[in-house]
This record gives C-alpha cells, structure tokens and sequence, in this order.
RNA sequence: GUGCGCUUAGCUCAGCUGGAUAGAGCGUUUGGCUACGGACCAAAAGGUCGGGGGUUCGAAUCCUCUAGCGCACGCCA
C-alpha cells in the first residue's frame, strides 16, 4: 500500500493542478513545525519564481482548491507561502486500519527482489574475537534483517581469515610442543585422530605466542612460513591439523555469534577459494590487465575523473605469494559464479575503504562482475572508550568479545534485581539481564550513523532512561503487561478496531505508526539502521506520553477502550518488527 | 605532501537531501506516585551549527577559502 506521504501528496499535487499550477509542487513533507501543523508544503515557495507570483497567492489558492478535501482536516497558507496541514481523524485511521491488516504492515513487496551478498569481512580463526569485530556482526546483521524485510534475498558470509600465515605460525609452534603427534610423522599412513590435539584456550594461547616468536625470531618464522607453503600444497597431516583448527575454532565462533544473536548463511572463508587463484591470475595476464610493476603482478585501476593518484591493485607480490585482495577478487570470481548477486555489500572497517575500491574497480575492468552488479563499501567507524580512544580494557589490552558481552550482562542484571518495585526468581533475572543487555549492546552502537566512530559507554547504554534500547524494551514490556491485564478481564485482542484519535498525543502516536514504511524504505536504501533507532525512540516516546495522560482499562466507552487496545496491539507489533531487524528481542517483563 | 572524513548545547548524538523559532537524551534546576508497570511523564535553563566569503527570497545543509582533529596512501589484513 502506499505510504502516508505518498497519500498525502497525491491529494495535495490535485489541489496544485486544480489551481492551475504544476503538480510536482504539491510534494508533501513531515512538518519541522509541530507546534504549527502535522505535515506541510513548501511547494508555493517553490513555483513562485516559475508563476512570478507572490508565494502567499499561490498558497493561498490551492488552500481553496482543497475545499472539502476528506484528507485534511485544516490547510493554512502562512507568510511567506507555507502550507501548513493537519490531517482529518478518519483519514488517519483508515490508513492505520489498512496497515494492521495488511501483510508487513503494508510495506509492498518488491516486484524484482534482489540478490544481495554480505560480506562481514570476517575474523581470523584461532583469534578470539575482539571488540574490533562487533561492529562488523552488529551492523551486518541489521542490514541483513532490513533487506530481508523488505523482500530482498541475503546471504551472509562471515568469510573467515583461515588461510594465512597464522595457520603455519600455529602448526609450527605445535610442533615445538608436540614433535610426536602423528601429524608430523611423514610416513604416516593412517587415519587420523577424530579429537583434536588442543583446546579452544589452548589454541588462543598458542597463536600469539606464535606471533611473538616469529618476530623475534627469524628461523622461527623461516618455519613458519615452510608451515604455510605445505599446508597450502596439501601436505595431509598439516591438513588435518587445519581441520582441527578450523572445527575447534568455528564452534568457538558460532557460540560467540550466536549469544549476539548474529547468524550466517555462509561459514566460508580464504581457503575456499585458493584453488580458483592460480587461474584467475592466468586469465587476468591473458587478458593483458595484470603487469609486473616493481616486481609484484599488478592491475592498473586508475581512472581519468581521479583528484589523487590510486595504486595499483595488486595480485601477486613480488615472491609469488597471494595476498589480501587476491582471495577477496577470486572470491567475487566464486560468488558470481555460484551465487550470481545483484549487489555486494562489503561491512568492513572503514579505513579498508581505499582499499575495497582498488579491488571493486579491478573486479569491474578485469570483468569479474557484470556491468550492472553493484558493490558497495559500507564502512563503520571505531568503537572508542569514554576518553574518545580506541576502546580498551582497564589494562590498555584489546578487549575480548566474551568479556565485553559479560561485562555488560552483569551490569544490566544488577539493574534489573536491584529494581525494588519487582522482583522476579533469579533465573528469570539473569534470562531478562542476556536479553536487555544485548538490546543495550546493540542499540548503544546502531543508533549512531555507521561510518561515524562512536563512544562506548555502558552506563549509558544500560540506562532506561533515553534513547537507549532498555527504554524501547521498557516501553514494549508496559504495553505488553496492559494487554496481558485487558485478555485477563476477558478481552479479545483481535476483534478491536481503531477509532480516530481522541486526543493529540493520541493523534501524534498515529502519526509516527503512519510513517513505518518511510521509514523502512529510508533504512533499506541508504543501509542506515540508525534510521530504525530515531523511528522507535520517537514512537516510544509518543506512546509514553500518550500512556501517561489516558487511562486505558478503565474507561468506561467501551468503542474507545477498544480503539485504544487497538492502537497498543499495533504500536507493540511496529516496534517489535523494528528491534527483530536490529536484531534484539524484547522480553515478556522487565 | 596528496586524498578522504569529521567539527552542531557542559557531555553523547539527530537533523527527513535548501525552508518557519536548529532538535533529542544525559547532566543541572523544578513539578507529578491510592502504580492500566515511576526502569515513567511534564517543564525550565543551556547553541553566533569550527571560522571567513559566496550562491539563494531562504543555508547546519550547496560552492569556495581556512583552522583543528582523525584516517588512508603497492608487496599487512
């Protein structure tokens, strides 16, 4: 169905032309003036330069043109030429009436749904995960739900660091440990053991102390990187200890992402496509677009239009060796083939940008992709501490995943059971505590732009108080517990119908309800989840302020009690498709 | 050095693509509990939108110059 603004203005360009005037001035837009009016049109301003007529004529007669409109309830020309709106009850509540009914609240499916594939540009196996990696999960996963809901097809790879020299840095020092294991033994012929030969902590220990030695150390890393060479030439034993690595360490992972309720379709990574890169070089030379340039095989990506000289996207380094960008080109190479999207969506560090362009612009010249497919760099920003810095641990450490998710559960739980009004059993506390806190987690960071750094602060973000996801979920938990009272007292929840605002926080509520789909429209073209955040903090706020001046059970109209449980199913229902798309969920209580 | 980004209230952030008196939250000051959930609501104070110039009837928004900060600039990812 169309949206309210779409509605809106439609009636308004009729006045326009009814006026004799161009319809395309009737564009309506929400008031910035709502002390003044509910919508407005700056359209009169706009064709007064085209008419050579004073704005406030104009106004003025397309303000008779609307004579009788069932749209408005009031139209008022206002110096120098605003129009400014109010909407007729009735009109607003047959649009809400549709959106209840309609699937998705009305939001129309669309008719060539794409294909869109998300790259997480995704985190080292054998590293536990940092802070530096949750914003890439948080915003990817937005992004994902938001496509998803409005009827786009996603696939999330978390495409995994698992082929590097970390592997043969983790091998060797193994082997230091353990010469014995079967999987040096070159003679070895059998099978090998199904259990790996370390743990997850283990192997986290293993790894920078590898990486410490290996700088320091220069026969170390020799080994190191003979390590990564017979690992990538298929010696079997090093093979399954990288199969070892790769399972301890993905479930590891998968545990992580899931307690962030972060989930991908694909669990690829480097090593799917190191096969494919031998041909892709070749074909890249045959085709004349890779040189050797200072010894490294090269791709010229510079383009006339440029105000700064772009370096060469490079292939291979001078020794050979494959780098970064060549396993993220023949992973494009991979995904087209198999998977064919009409977009890529890179949700990568936003210092990576210089990079990710020389790599889309040699996908596009070496023809790794069509014409028409899409490839986008949405690039985030820092995560900093209080102090403006890089967030870290009281130590000057990275801070891990784990303990940034801990840290915040603990505090959201004694919040909650320091709460004197309610108490609830200890399990369901430390339940409702996972719950909230991830809710604070992740609305404490999608509610900045993405591409901006921003302040990690975990007083703040655990807060019920403002724009913070605590207070959303409050709101959710009262409109919940006020329904839950009504279907006690024998209330039906389905049989309600909206009845027009009685009132102007009522009104206002309906009118933020009104602008869902704007809304989600907005956050779906621009990959902006922020956008969802503004949207449910100002429907919170609306209904909140509508709560506390009407008293909803016990009003004694009966049509009105039930237009108003209408409205609470409704705005319950908006703002938990809202947060399901941010990737929280609200719980029953609070 | 070159390029990109940022700069809005004491602090943390919005600002719908050029409109009216620049908006929120926190903090500060004040008011509201016999509670449909006070983890809330209402109100006040607080800003020459980094600075200069320009375009326009009209600029936080567009152009230009400039300052401060951050980031990136071929063999890391």
């Amino acid at each position: 169905m169309e949206k309210i603004l779409d509605a809106v203005s439609k009636e308004m360009k009729q006045a326009f032309l009814a006026a004799g005037y161009d319809r395309e001035l009737g564009k309506v837009t929400v008031s910035n003036r709502l002390d003044l009016c509910e919508y407005q049109c700056n359209g009169a301003m706009a064709g007064a330069k085209q008419y050579k007529k004073a704005p406030i004529m104009i106004a003025q007669d397309v303000v008779k043109a609307l004579e009788g409109s069932t749209v408005f309830s009031e139209v008022n020309a206002v110096n120098p030429g605003f129009l400014n709106l109010k909407l007729n009850g009735e009109f607003v509540r047959e649009y809400l009436v549709r959106m209840k009914q309609e699937e998705k609240f009305g939001i129309a499916m669309p008719e060539h749904p794409k294909k869109i594939m998300l790259d997480y540009g995704g985190p080292n196996v054998a590293k536990p995960l940092h802070v530096g990696h949750l914003r890439s999960a948080i915003i990817g996963e937005s992004v994902k739900r938001i496509a998803r809901y409005m009827g786009h097809e996603v696939i999330g790879d978390i495409h995994l660091g698992d082929w590097g020299l970390q592997m043969g840095l983790i091998i060797t020092e193994l082997k230091e440990r353990q010469p014995g294991l079967v999987y040096f033994d070159e003679e070895y012929a059998g099978d090998y053991p199904k259990e790996p030969p370390f743990t997850i902590s283990e192997l986290e220990e293993i790894y920078p102390t590898a990486s410490g030695k290996s700088k320091t150390d220069a026969a170390y890393k020799e080994r190191a990187m003979e390590a990564t060479f017979k690992l990538q030439n298929g010696v079997k034993g090093y093979r399954a200890l990288w199969h070892h690595i790769m399972q301890v360490s993905v479930a590891d992972l998968k545990k992580n992402y899931h307690n962030l309720s972060v989930e991908f379709d694909l669990w690829k990574g480097e090593s799917d496509v190191h096969d494919l890169i031998p041909a892709m070089v070749e074909y890249m030379k045959r085709e004349g677009y890779a040189y050797i340039s200072e010894g490294a095989l090269v791709v010229d990506v510079k383009e006339e239009t440029d105000t700064k000289e772009i370096p060469p996207c490079m292939i291979l380094k001078s020794d050979g060796a494959s780098l970064y960008n060549t396993t993220d080109l023949a992973t494009i190479m991979e995904r087209m083939e198999h998977i064919n999207p009409d977009r890529f969506i890179y949700v990568v560090d936003k210092r990576q940008e210089l990079y990710f362009e020389q790599v889309f612009r040699c996908a596009r010249k070496t023809q790794l992709v069509k014409p028409e497919t899409e490839l986008k760099f949405l690039g985030f920003g820092t995560m900093n501490g209080k102090d403006g810095k890089p967030f870290k641990t009281r130590e000057g450490g990275v801070m891990r995943l784990e303990s940034l998710v801990h840290e915040i559960n603990e505090e959201m739980y004694r919040k909650i059971i320091s709460q004197e009004t309610r108490s609830m059993p200890e399990e369901e506390a430390r339940e409702t505590a996972k719950v909230v806190a991830l809710s604070a987690l992740k609305y404490g960071d999608l509610s900045n732009q993405a591409s901006k750094d921003y302040i990690f602060d975990i007083d703040r973000f655990t807060s019920s108080e403002g724009d913070t996801g605590p207070y959303i979920l409050y709101t959710v938990a009262r409109i919940k517990s006020i329904l839950a009272k009504y279907k006690e007292a024998g209330g039906q929840l389905d049989s309600v119908v909206l009845q027009p605002a009685a009132s102007e926080s009522e009104k206002s509520l309906m009118l933020e309800l009104a602008g869902f789909q704007a809304m989600m429209e907005g956050a779906y073209e621009e990959t902006a989840p922020h956008k969802v955040c503004a949207f449910i903090y100002s429907l919170a706020n609306a209904f909140n302020r509508f709560y506390h001046e009407t008293k909803i059970l016990t009003e004694e109209d009966c049509s009105r009690k039930e237009g108003w449980i209408a409205l609470l199913v409704l705005v319950r229902d908006v703002l938990e498709t809202c947060i399901d798309v941010l990737g929280f969920s609200a719980p029953e209580r609070m």
